[in-house]
DNA sequence: AGTCAGGCAACGC
DNA sequence: GCGTTGCCTGAC
């Protein structure tokens, strides 16, 4: 497939209920491999979906989200452009002014379902770093590990397989700048790769507890980036992962004072079915206004 | 040059 | 249970 200016008029809207904004969903720090490409005119971005064909998408001055024939379903999948934001917000709880405010902030803010050992790994290696670095990582171990895939004129590469991150091993992924980090993605990929962590079973796990336990088994993963990894990737929306950023907005915006466990239950009660919605929202708020 | 960042595990109490 | 500490790296 190639991506050439004759084929812009051939372009598709991908039906959705507004509102919705790509660059805030690719902003907030659930995807890192997204990379800019305009086509036709059109302000876009192209990169893998798991191991297939990369897909573009793009969004027009007048919002409509756009991509390429026969992309349709993987782009409403992939960037939960069949959820509704009006439902969500529906499931919050009444009167609370700050979720409220926050939304405004960022009402087009979509939570995206990424494969789930890419969203594992990726959130293995995302430890006391800053959003710039995750992303540089992404992209070497994508580089140097993944499958190139070639598409318009350029190449993009898919995100390592645990048996190939397994075959490197952990010294490797060291010179991958990985720090402390190679061991316990080392392990991870090992583990999913022999089969004795089975994420399909994860994902389908219908009892969320249970599903966190068997993520928190591995090295590397604690209560945080298993929640992560529910929410970005298993469609789990009553996760709700709490970082720095989270304390610093519930402790300020909401006058709560706890921490660890006991936070985490408070805020799980408090938001309810759709609270990865509110932290999604709520973590955009802090981190533009904190 | 030192500090600090979107955590986790191991250890001490 | 709860608090402390080491861990790699790059940006400031």
């Amino acid at each position: 497939m190639s991506v050439s200016a004759d084929r812009a008029g051939s372009l598709v809207e991908v039906l959705h209920e507004p509102p919705f904004s790509l660059k805030d969903t690719l902003k907030s720090g659930q995807l890192f491999h997204w990379e800019p490409m305009p086509f036709g005119g059109v302000e876009g971005f192209a990169g893998c979906l798991g191991e297939g064909e990369p897909l573009w998408i793009g969004q027009d001055e007048a919002g409509r989200v756009l991509t390429l024939p026969g992309r349709e379903e993987d782009a409403r999948r992939y960037f939960g452009l069949d959820q509704s934001p009006s439902g969500i917000a529906a499931t919050f709880p009444e009167g609370d002014a700050v979720l409220a405010e926050a939304i405004r902030y960022c009402p087009g803010l979509r939570i995206a379902r990424q494969p789930v050992w890419e969203c594992l790994a990726t959130f293995i290696t995302s430890s006391l770093k800053q959003v710039a670095h995750i992303r540089g990582i992404s992209m070497t171990l994508r580089q140097r590990y993944g499958e190139p895939h070639a598409f318009g004129d350029r190449i993009f590469h898919s995100y390592p397989t645990p048996a190939s991150i397994a075959e490197a091993g952990e010294a490797e992924l060291r010179k991958c700048a990985l720090g402390y980090r190679a061991k316990s993605l080392a392990l991870a990929a090992e583990a999913v790769s022999s089969g004795k962590v089975d994420l399909g079973a994860v994902e389908r796990e219908p009892d969320i507890a249970a599903a966190r336990d068997a993520l928190m088994q591995l090295h590397g993963v604690g209560e945080k980036i298993a929640n992560c990894v529910l929410l970005f990737s298993c469609g789990r929306f009553e996760a709700f992962p709490i970082d720095v950023w989270m304390e610093r907005v519930l402790r300020e915006r909401y006058r709560k004072r706890i921490k660890g466990r006991k936070l985490q239950a408070w805020a799980e009660h408090r938001f309810g079915t759709h609270a990865g919605y509110a932290q999604q929202y709520l973590f955009h708020f802090a981190r533009k206004t904190l």
